[in-house]
DNA sequence: GTAGGGTTAG
């Protein structure tokens, strides 16, 4: 706007040496100007100050150069900096270290520093907040010691600094040494503080602190800064009602980061009818990326995946009334969404969007992009992104792709990656062995699986449930509990619920019976207990005792599971349970399922469409023989699907044995790869084999 | 009258 007033109407040549009133505009007019225009628009200030040769005002000349280093344009401020060093004043050499540092130049921002005569203590605070911020915590900590002169921004510095960068107790340590040096903290101080009792998770600590030093919480003067930090802290701690309260107090003194704290409270809580209530209620031009974001990541942290997805699509259409540019955040939280859902089509799509908006995923975008790829049963492009896209790798890198392989039963490829993550110097948590241990028993690898549980430090007895079905599923049932005798811990639902899958692979009711029996004390609610029993006697046609386990179930109020399997296709997921009859295409899809079983029976295979294993969540018998869910996904696919492509289906509940048999030939009839996730296991059938082998 | 420090989301 102002580079077009000057270039449209030069301003007459007498007004340009008359630079102190041209115009009637003087200096501080324009710095005031300045102020209210912000960065962006004081750097259009520029020029039209020049021509009136305001540009000789020091004052003027500074905040034109500040506003140059803060929106990045370095080699401006540059300029003006060099130009006239007989005018030169300290705060041009702090504006340009600080541009410097906000640009992440640190050695530009270190060479004018140590250039610098006359340095002040805004000069050795930008230094010590430059480092912190770029990670560089010992290098702040020396330019602090250093200094020749402290005040409280120089603290607050470096008390961000370490708050920022994880190191809490240190914060508090350093906020111990500024109270007994004698420096009174102020509100900034308060919100560092504050802050990094909630990283604790130590509310009770901040109350204390704040009460030994008189400062009342509920003081009618703390600013909203304060209040706001507070109001994080009791929300983070699990004090809603009290963060409530402070989201009230402040009325109208709410900012949009009080707004978004309260609603991640909600979200925390798994509230979310609140949460969205709250922001629904949000003034929309208020609403910013992180309002959003919280709000996405509230329904993908509390199982609401479709929302979550539904919600971004609202974020990012042109209906939502302000644009709304999402970041590298909303991306890593609804590629995870996808995954969650196995929503290839949506991960996929969402890949597109990221390349296409140019948005720079960081380290936990790629973590939930390789997320999505391993959950949507992509292994190739996981592989992809991991192997050939990603420069920085992380533990949680390594365990995303690992426990891929593992629910891919690429047993081979995850003990692999464990060996390579660890010349890397990466080392491999809990977690890493969780999913290196279930790979081994998805795969069969028994030998390899006891030299990885030798080689852990500390087992968890997550460990050691992964031992369990490892050595269960290869029928080695006896090792399985002498391993359960003589583990040191009390072992948890997890170690019986290995004991008893295994059981029910390979038959063995007496033994069942005693896991089961464990796991009813353990969680007398939990139905997939008694759906695994109950399986288990179906599997060696004990009717009588299926009968018994559904009583059981009904006698203690266990809610039944629903079954649902779904499909995505042209966006949508397809949701089916057993006996479905309320899908728009459910016609053709009996149909076809009617034809396949009679080629099935055709080519001499026996199955049963009643599914055999009884689902006993079923209420009655007859809904019983209901034909599975997972069956009705798949003929839904065949229909709609592009010859050649792959089938994918997700299942909520395990796929029973005679479903399984009745893929497999499903697979070779039609020729097509069909690929099923039931829980956190895939099965890749191709041309009548199923990739689980027989450790399924 | 210029320059340095603050809270929220994965």
């Amino acid at each position: 706007m102002f580079s077009r007033c000057c270039s449209k109407f030069p301003c007459p040549g007498g007004l340009q040496t008359n630079g102190e009133r041209g115009l009637g505009i003087d200096a501080s007019s324009y710095l005031a100007l300045m102020k209210s225009v912000g960065d962006h628009g004081g750097v259009q200030v520029h020029a039209h100050a020049v021509k009136r040769g305001h540009d000789r005002d020091v004052y003027l000349r500074n905040a034109i150069l500040s506003s140059y280093a803060k929106v990045g344009h370095l080699e401006d401020a540059r300029r003006l900096f060099d130009e006239m060093p007989e005018k030169r004043t300290p705060a041009d050499w702090n504006s340009m270290i600080s541009g410097y540092w906000k640009w992440g130049l640190r050695e530009r921002a270190r060479e004018l520093f140590n250039a610098m005569p006359g340095k002040n203590v805004i000069s050795w605070t930008a230094m010590v907040a430059g480092s912190a911020k770029t990670g560089d915590l010992q290098g702040a900590r020396k330019y602090f010691d250093e200094m020749p002169r402290r005040n409280v921004v120089s603290w607050n510095a470096m008390l961000s600094g370490y708050f920022q960068n994880g190191f809490q107790d240190e914060a508090l340590k350093l906020f111990d040494e500024m109270v007994s040096s004698g420096f009174p903290p102020d509100d900034t101080t308060w919100v560092t503080v504050i802050s990094s009792c909630t990283a604790r998770g130590d509310a009770s600590f901040a109350t204390r602190l704040m009460e030994r030093l008189g400062l009342d919480q509920e003081h009618i003067d703390l600013n909203y800064f304060v209040k706001t930090a507070l109001l994080n802290m009791y929300a983070k701690c699990g004090n809603i009602t009290k963060a409530r309260w402070i989201f009230d107090d402040l009325g109208s003194r709410r900012s949009t980061v009080t707004w978004n704290a309260m609603i991640s409270a909600y979200c925390k809580e798994g509230d979310l009818a609140s949460a969205r209530e709250l922001f629904d209620m949000m003034p929309l031009l208020e609403r910013d990326v992180v309002s959003w974001n919280s709000m996405i990541c509230g329904y993908t942290q509390n199982g609401q995946s479709t929302l979550a997805i539904e919600l971004f699509h609202q974020m990012v259409s042109v209906e939502a009334g302000v644009l709304m540019k999402p970041d590298e955040v909303t991306i890593t939280s609804v590629l995870s969404a996808c995954g969650h859902l196995g929503a290839m089509e949506s991960g996929k799509w969402m890949v597109e969007y990221v390349n296409k908006h140019q948005i720079k995923l960081d380290l936990s975008g790629y973590n939930s992009m390789l997320f999505m790829y391993s959950r949507c049963g992509s292994m190739d492009e996981a592989r992809r992104v991991f192997h050939k896209v990603m420069e920085v790798k992380d533990v949680v890198s390594y365990n995303t792709l690992i426990t891929g392989l593992a629910a891919h039963g690429l047993g081979g490829e995850a003990l692999q990656l464990l060996s390579e993550m660890k010349t890397r110097g990466i080392e491999p948590n809990r977690v890493t062995y969780i999913g290196v241990l279930t790979a081994c028993s998805h795969a069969g690898l028994i030998e390899e699986g006891w030299r990885v549980f030798g080689s852990i430090r500390e087992p968890a007895v997550d460990h050691y449930a992964c031992m369990v079905d490892l050595l269960g599923r290869v029928g080695e049932l006896k090792k399985a509990e002498l391993l359960i005798r003589e583990m040191p811990m009390e072992p948890h639902s997890g170690v019986y619920g290995s004991l008893l899958n295994a059981c029910r692979i390979h038959r063995r009711v007496d033994l069942g019976e005693v896991a089961a029996r464990k796991l009813f004390e353990l969680e007398p609610h939990n139905s997939g207990n008694y759906v695994l029993l109950s399986n288990l006697y179906a599997s060696v046609g004990s009717w009588g005792d299926v009968d018994r386990v559904r009583e059981l179930m009904r006698g203690r109020g266990v809610k039944k599971t629903t079954a649902l399997s779904w499909v995505e296709y042209n966006g949508r997921i397809h949701e089916f349970v057993a006996g479905d009859i309320s899908h728009e295409q459910t016609n053709e899809i009996y149909r076809l399922l009617g034809d396949l079983e009679t080629r099935m029976r055709r080519a001499g295979y026996m199955v049963d469409d009643s599914c055999s294993l009884r689902d006993v969540g079923q209420e009655e018998k007859e809904e019983s023989v209901r034909v599975h869910s997972e069956r009705l996904a798949i003929c839904y696919a065949l229909l709609v699907s592009e010859v050649g492509s792959a089938i994918r289906v997700v299942k909520n509940l395990r796929l029973c044995s005679d479903c399984h048999t009745a893929i497999k030939m499903i697979s070779k009839l039609e020729g097509r790869k069909i690929i099923v996730r039931d829980n956190n296991r895939f099965h890749h059938f191709v041309e009548g084999k199923c990739s689980c082998n027989n450790y399924w």
